[in-house]
DNA sequence: ATAAACCCCGTACTATAGTACGGAGTCAAG
DNA sequence: CTTGACTCCGTACTATAGTACGGGGTTTAT
């Protein structure tokens, strides 16, 4: 049995057979070879690739931001100057993102804190968090109608 | 002029008109009191809640997500014990994309390097550095217990 | 007081990222 | 050699997150 079958690569990527392919199709996974039956066959290197595609998207990119990650590689069509210069951009995203997912985790724990500190009274949004802590009082009511 | 128009809000927080519409018919928004013609007054403070929204979605969390660190606050209805539970539900969220995003910015670090070192002749795809490396740099420290 | 700019609402359309369907061929076990 | 699971392909459908449109009323700047 050479390579694995798009199942196998489908089962330990954690993503549906359907996904593989919608991947295949916008290009993000190049086509794999196929036996003369047709099946595609898989590299182990696959399932890595999806995974990647997977935490990245789950991290905010888009699928195109993805495939501008994946393919960042020097090769003849591209100087490593200009590798080099995307690579920066993406460090540069990604370090925005770390940035205020800290901001963001900050807050939470201080909105556990006051949990702690005050009984089921209190109002501490995550907003006020985020903000320092603006004003007191003021508090939005929220007029709470699910769609 | 009490409070600001749906238009102001929208250029401050940097969105259209429509999609301050379309958050407040998803219940991200509460609906804003009126003028006697129908115009929507919004407080100052909206511009920051649309802010969050906009950050957070950027960081990969759907709307819906959203909706629930924004309504993550002790009251009436929410026990302190619950909001807490649930914002440290969050906390983890955010400290596997943490460590995701600071593994993902050491491949890129990597591959800049790469860049530096050899000529426009190497390979060096993302990829490799991130399955590659495994022990240097990217200090995150996932606790990869949970779940 | 008039025109430009803004806002109202509902509806319809778009892009992204999948999911599902269905008829046909293929593979692995019993 | 048959059966059931798996694969092929194209097409169609879904959910999410907006965007655009169009016919009106309202504000505001000249």
């Amino acid at each position: 049995m050479e390579g694995l079958t798009i199942g196998r690569v489908a089962k330990r990527a954690g993503v549906g057979v359907e996904t593989i392919r919608f991947y295949e199709r916008k290009g993000l996974l190049e086509d794999p070879p196929r036996r003369e039956s047709g099946y595609r066959q898989y590299p182990e290197e696959a399932v890595a690739r999806i995974r990647f595609i997977r935490r990245a998207k789950d991290l905010g990119f888009s699928l195109r931001e993805v495939d501008e990650l994946l393919t960042l590689r020097v090769d003849r069509r591209t100087s490593a100057s200009e590798v080099r210069r995307r690579a920066e951009a993406k460090i540069e995203d990604i370090e925005i993102k770390l940035a205020e997912l800290g901001r963001m985790k900050a807050a939470l724990v201080e909105l556990t804190a006051c949990c702690e500190g005050r009984g089921a009274t209190g109002e501490c949004p995550i907003l006020e968090a985020l903000e320092g802590d603006s004003r007191s009082g003021a508090g939005q009511q929220t007029g709470r109608s699910r769609k």
